[in-house]
RNA sequence: UGGGCUAUCGCCAAGCGGUAAGGCACAGCACUUUGACUGCUGCAUGCGUUGGUUCGAAUCCAACUAGCCCAGCCA
């Protein structure tokens, strides 16, 4: 819908080509997880790229789970994969399939080619099977058992299927070109022995189909018409054509690959996130610090923002890996007149107004979102003592510090003028407690004799200020990450995740649900983190920081 | 060194023979009840290299170079 003037990408030409010439009528995508893990961002460009497509084109879109390989996939992760595809925003409607339920139609598939002489039954040992594969550069050589006649593959397949041989005693292969300079044609195994419970269908099979047998035969029989995956399989595509050739289907899913998406700066790799989780390093899957659906969704970015991200990205055949400042912007853009904009103070200093009457406490009504007036407002108390954020004051200022030092007049957003009349200090030299006197003329902000002040600060009134816990989220850095060291430990940066514990938060916030999320202004975004079982203070994760024009000298 | 794919700004990415879109990042200016946001401005005589075809090439041809993928009874 947005977006009108923007090219098509490759994947949008070549369905206009196939509308136009057509080869279909009715585009149908497809999402296929395997339910072995979580779903990642990664995984949401291709979830948003097939849901998008079929939206696009008035076409529909499939989940379905490819689970074809019993030894390997959970239950679990059926459901976790359901709701985060669902968070997305992706929706399947009824078209939910399990590619076990077609292994019927598969072993069927495989008897029809076996009596076109295009499978055979192979005893050899995987081991064998790899000599006899031959290398990148020399030709395989033929199986034995290539020559075995349809009637003895026919009852021998048969065999397998009733589980008279063990695991690896015996596979089906595909009868194409032992001298294929493609790796994948020189008679690929299609079926496999595995005596193993099935999440899906239970006992009932003890042979399992291969993922390029079953694949294009999934397709098919939904009516896939194009079949969307990434790069690493171009070289699967002749089999996958060949599978749907041999098998005749009449009108044969096509088969497109295009880029995984990568971010710089995070961790992908699913070894590295497991490692990470068992080690007790994360806080499992879901932690803040990950890039899976779960963790960004923890962390508090929305659905809109991973598909505008998507979006931007973009769509090629070329690797690449995109900066993580893309996704932050993404988050900023989203919830920037979303969500409103509060006062909290992450490094508090104590503020003594000492011309302000001690028991008094008045209350500003501030807009939520200045930029949003449907966000409506809020009251902010208002007494003798505040924070203010301890980088707020400098006892000696540098040049074009324009915030508080002795003094210095500035506005406390919303409130009044204060003027710094004089700060306490520790034996170690910290500020412990700051004095100003205010102008009671200047309620609200502004002065009525027009003068003007050059900062304003935020702050949090120590009578009404409510204790927060605040986690500030570093990503994790593949280089601090490092690859293991020789002892095969982690190498974690312990900065990754910064806790605090002493920050004052306005009292509206008290009552932060889970998964809310804010603006604290100057310090960036922050989601109440779901997991929080809000016994106590709040714990607020920050989404992503706000870009800053000014650094303090070091 | 067999096959497949890719190469356009720091990062993504349009471009499909007629003279390099856009976004992120970055920089500068303006504005500002936060230095954010917003607005404006700047940011590839060059498209991996070298040749060739053409009036004209990022686009076509040739030869190189670099990177990614493939030798699971994983997907």
């Amino acid at each position: 819908m947005e977006n009108e003037n923007v090219s098509k990408n490759f994947i949008e030409q070549m369905i206009d080509k196939d509308l136009a010439e057509g080869h279909c009528k009715v585009v149908c995508t497809r999402f296929p997880p395997e339910p072995n893990g979580y779903l990642h961002i990664g995984h949401a460009k291709s979830i948003l790229l097939n849901y998008g497509l079929a939206q696009e084109y008035g076409g529909v879109f499939h989940l379905r789970f490819d689970d074809t390989n019993p030894t390997k996939e959970k239950t679990e992760f059926v459901e976790s994969i359901k709701e985060d595809i669902r968070w997305l925003g992706a929706d399947w409607k009824d078209q939910l399939f399990f590619a076990s339920d077609y292994f019927e139609q598969m072993y069927e598939a495989a008897v029809k080619l076996i009596k076109k002489g295009k499978a055979y039954v192979s005893e050899l040992t995987a081991e064998q099977m790899r000599e006899y594969r031959g290398t990148l550069t020399e030709p395989g050589k033929e199986d034995p058992a290539a020559g075995r006649s349809v009637e003895e593959n026919l009852a021998l397949f048969e065999d397998m299927k009733n589980g008279k041989f063990a695991d690896g005693e015996k596979v089906l292969r595909a009868r194409i070109d032992m001298a294929s300079p493609n790796m994948n044609m020189r008679d690929p195994v299609i079926y496999r022995v595995a005596h193993m419970t099935h999440h899906n269908t239970g006992d009932k099979w003890c042979i399992y189909p291969m993922y390029d047998f079953a694949h294009p035969i999934e397709d098919a029989i939904e009516g896939v018409t194009h079949s969307i995956c990434t790069l690493e399989f171009e070289d699967h595509r002749p089999l996958y054509d060949w599978v749907v050739r041999e098998l005749e289907y009449e009108n044969p899913p096509k088969q497109i690959e295009f880029a995984k998406l990568y971010l710089t700066n995070v961790v992908t790799g699913k070894r590295y996130i497991k490692k990470l989780v068992e080690e007790k390093i994360v806080d499992g899957w879901d932690d803040p610090r990950l890039v899976s659906i779960a963790a960004l969704r923890r962390r508090g970015f929305t659905p809109e923002s991973i598909k505008r991200f998507v979006e931007l990205c973009g769509v090629s055949k070329a690797n690449s890996s995109v900066d993580y400042a893309m996704l932050e912007y993404c988050i900023r853009e989203d919830l920037k007149l979303k969500r409103p904009r509060m006062m909290a103070v992450l490094d508090p200093v104590k503020v003594v107004i000492d011309n302000y009457p001690e028991d008094q406490i008045e209350y500003f009504d501030v807009a939520n979102n200045m930029e949003n007036e449907a966000l409506g407002s809020r009251k902010v108390a208002f007494s003798r003592e505040i924070y203010i954020e301890r980088e707020d004051f400098m006892e000696e200022p540098p040049k074009k510090y324009f915030r508080m030092y002795p003094g210095n007049e500035v506005r406390l957003m919303h409130a009044y003028f204060v003027k710094c009349e004089s700060f306490k200090k520790d034996e170690n030299g910290n500020i412990t407690e700051i004095h100003c006197t205010y102008d009671p003329q200047s309620r609200g902000g502004n002065s009525p004799d027009g003068r003007k002040v050059k900062g304003t600060i935020h702050w949090v009134a120590a009578s009404a200020a409510v204790r927060a816990e605040v986690r500030l989220y570093e990503n994790i850095v593949d280089e601090e990450l490092g690859v293991y060291n020789e002892d095969g430990s982690l190498n974690l940066n312990p900065n990754s995740l910064t806790v605090r514990k002493d920050c004052y938060v306005e009292s509206a916030l008290a009552e932060a649900q889970a998964n809310e999320s804010f603006q604290f202004v100057r310090q960036g975004f922050f989601c109440v983190d779901s997991k929080d079982s809000r016994e106590g203070a709040p714990v607020f994760n920050r989404i992503v920081s706000l870009k800053s024009s000014y650094k303090l000298p070091t």
